[in-house]
DNA sequence: CAGGGTTCGTATGGGCTCATACAGTATGAG
DNA sequence: CTCATACTGTATGAGCCCATACGAACCCTG
């Protein structure tokens, strides 16, 4: 639990030249590559509640970043979208991505990776398992 | 990331029949382990900013668990020591805990376990070795 | 003794998240 | 069609934590 709090920080510290904490940057780079979904569809893949995801799509749409359209299908949905604005900070935000996830492989092989998410999965198993 | 918040929820439930958090549990056990501390000391031990920390013991004070006492020698701290009442609490933390350890252990051996912090370790100093 | 710099605990304001409750909308059974 | 039910997004209140700023107390140097 101490390393993902240090895991946190130190993303949010890389991406703060961005101005955008975690949840802010992955919620982005989610819509920018698959496209746009409801807030419930993003809540459910960001593994955040609904009203939370409500509140990093508000700040993203104050910053143009995202928009809301109303759904043709069912009003009672928004449909989030990347705005052209945002292309530029997607970009940004892979950058920082990819130099993080270097860094933090410094010492760690293929193998050992393959085997400490094996190991978290079992984990969370463990515990679902435990109290549905 | 996300197994950590798993991990932090599945502790919660299982201390809040005592009513406490990982967090007032954590403090309670360690003082009541090894004696009495300074808020600070038991901040930078619990991984917890000052302030924090002040709340958590606020807490615990104001259950009659923890009692703050003037330090003979320096005046602006407080010694923090567990009361009578409190050793009968960390006695059910302790068993929560070994409950919740064996649970989590499942399918999981001891050399994985070992190699799981080995990596987590390595997490950390990359973290740490980046930006001091 | 000063005097400045440091450390302690606390107060305050802010951020992020959750749980709950709500109004509007959709959906399916009758 | 009608109504009960389920779902969507939002508002509200709460919890937990941090960063900062502060007064009080300590320590070191001269």
């Amino acid at each position: 639990m101490a390393t993902a709090r240090q895991l946190r920080c130190y993303y949010d510290r890389h991406l703060a030249e961005l101005d955008l904490n975690l949840s802010q940057a992955s919620l982005l780079a989610y819509v920018a590559e698959f496209g746009p979904h409801t807030q419930t569809a993003l809540a459910a893949r960001m593994d955040l509640g609904r009203a939370a995801t409500g509140t990093v799509i508000d700040q993203l749409e104050a910053r143009g970043l995202l928009t809301r359209t109303p759904d043709p299908d069912d009003r009672r949905v928004w449909r989030i979208a990347p705005t052209p604005a945002a292309t530029d900070v997607v970009c940004r935000i892979a950058a920082i991505d990819t130099v993080v996830r270097d860094t933090l492989r410094a010492g760690i092989n293929r193998n050992e990776r393959q085997e400490l998410a094996s190991v978290l999965v079992r984990l969370q198993e463990n515990m679902a398992a435990d109290q549905p």
